[in-house]
DNA sequence: TTGTATGCGTTATCAT
DNA sequence: ATGATAACGCATACAA
């Protein structure tokens, strides 16, 4: 910049000025710093005007897991408003490993990011330091935390799981597994309620031995599948609360040598798109990734923008799933006379 | 950390020299100062510590589409390793838009990053003119650009492609279709002269109508299938040269009232993890996601230790892709006496 | 309208 | 072994 000042025959003040058009230069000037700007190959150095203003212009995103459709379609949008905004993103995962994350956590704020949207592994003591510390913006997104005063986005997880279930029970489904999530995750215990109420609903007794606990990844999600697979009096239906743990499930019953839907039905959390290509088809829960990511964002922008002055009392957005109906469900018992 | 300094009762180049152990402090002084730093909750500004090292710690990553599973497990890969050699990593994703690629390639060079991993989406100025600077360390992967003089890790897509073709030609096809890419791209290139290769052995002549052009989308995967599926004379197998663009062709056989393999017979780049639980297994050309990933930070790294010192001449390391045979190629025409 | 001078939070170069 | 002080590259308050 100073290179630039030099070759313009005017004042670093000036240069800043052009560049920021922070206030008024007269047009000759103007054209002439300009001009050197091009000649020297000037690019403002984004750093040294961090230091100065105390914003990076990027924020910090964590998630889960990046092998995961739904993290990846949110990441996305998020991505596209941050850029529009003249935002850049450090993304971070943490593999589902709460450790990971913590570090990962220090390795952004320490980049001092303007502020943080993430998908957490499950709380951490610094997680919680850094939200309450109210130091710069934090929304948390698909999963939730207990008490703690952040801004969030999320779905109703316990209709979206009820939907679900509710759905295999109209379809004649009493014995209808269940494969879950870490307990430590929001949405892991709100799925598992939604699928006991909609059990209840049905005077359908919970039985332990139905609902496999896998840890949201298609490994966990075979071997839970695995288990319910090998119940004595196995399962006639069951329903996936992650789309890994849902690949684990199809893997598991190709491995048993059965059939979906003919031995058994399957359905499935979030949507991706291969999920209507091959066979069978299967019937997911969709959720409105786009929609989240874009929520997410508006609420970072607006706590930004705000100067972070009065901040108002934490809200959550709750957005809905929705059941997409596909081939990968079928009545219970099968009718007679329909071949399969 | 300058109330740390005020705490401990030392001077700011003592807390400077514990932090970063650059210098030696006696054993009661580093007490007090660690004490202190625990105290005030200090964090390290990495930013301030960026603008007088001149390093970021962050390395640029941008990708083409991050919905596509293969840059998904390769940005998992880089991310890894980058951690942990303390490196964060800014991701931009150019949805295949070389325009939008020069936009966030700005923003990265901006931002300082201390090198850059790329897979363009296309060859424009800047990028060239970035290389050329040989100011930081710029690997390209998965595609490389013509008489540009960097690292790269990319993979033999004409190897690749022709080893895919080369078993469809061994199972009797003769008429094979190709979905490719937008020419601008060396994978859609070199796929091309794979799938040329292959049939110009077996004394099979190219035909234009049966190379349908797309984008590496799954969109217009579908539409250049829909074309090849809709010709006179259908092809009895196609290679989608890219996983995206195998989807739009699932799509399109299924719309089309077909059937894999029977009526068809289909390969496909890129392997993802829902390859084998669905109907038809797809057999596919699978890529060292891992490998490339790290040997891609391994450049890096090497390059940024180097200070970036004496630039050996750019190394392209190639690796190779496999193909994985499962269930959705079949011989052709169709043995007799074998049901479907 | 333009220029001068100061500080952002570090690290590094000196003395001490 | 320790402390004072000068940059790093920019933005800005203030003076001209």
């Amino acid at each position: 910049m100073v290179d630039v000042a030099k070759l313009a025959e005017v004042s670093l003040a000036t240069v800043s000025a052009v560049i920021n058009d922070s206030a008024p230069v007269s047009a000759d000037r103007k054209k002439r710093v300009l001009d050197a700007i091009r000649r020297v190959g000037y690019q403002t150095n984004a750093i040294a005007r961090s230091l100065k203003t105390g914003s990076t212009k990027t924020i910090g995103l964590m998630i889960a897991d990046i092998t995961n459709p739904f993290f990846t379609a949110v990441i996305h949008s998020i991505q596209e408003v941050a850029y529009h905004h003249g935002y850049g993103v450090m993304l971070c995962c943490s593999d589902e490993d709460p450790e990971k994350e913590r570090l990962h956590l220090r390795l952004m704020s320490d980049r001092m990011v303007d502020a943080l949207i993430i998908a957490t592994a499950g709380e951490t003591p610094p997680l919680r330091a850094l939200i309450d510390s109210r130091r710069k913006p934090v929304v948390l997104i698909d999963r939730l935390l207990d008490g703690v005063a952040t801004d969030a986005v999320v779905i109703d997880n316990v209709a979206a799981a009820r939907d679900a279930v509710r759905y295999l029970v109209s379809l004649g489904h009493r014995r209808i597994g269940l494969i879950t999530g870490k307990s430590t995750l929001s949405t892991a215990r709100e799925r598992y309620q939604g699928y006991c109420q909609a059990l209840a609903e049905a005077g359908i007794a919970i039985e332990n031995a139905l609902v496999g606990a896998a840890r949201f990844g298609s490994a966990d999600g075979y071997g839970a599948a695995m288990g319910l697979l090998s119940l004595a009096e196995r399962p006639t239906a069951i329903f996936a609360s992650n789309n890994l743990s849902g690949i684990g499930l199809m893997r598991g019953i190709k491995d048993s040598g059965l059939r979906c839907p003919a031995d058994i039905s399957v359905a499935c959390f979030d949507d991706f798109e291969w999920a209507d290509v091959f066979e069978p088809r299967l019937t997911t829960l969709v959720q409105p990734t786009r929609a989240i990511g874009a929520q997410a964002m508006a609420i970072v922008l607006e706590h930004l923008q705000d100067g972070g002055a009065q901040r108002s009392a934490a809200r959550v957005v709750r957005m809905r799933a929705q059941l997409r109906i596909r081939d990968s469900c079928v009545m219970w018992p099968p009718p007679p006379g329909l071949s399969t």
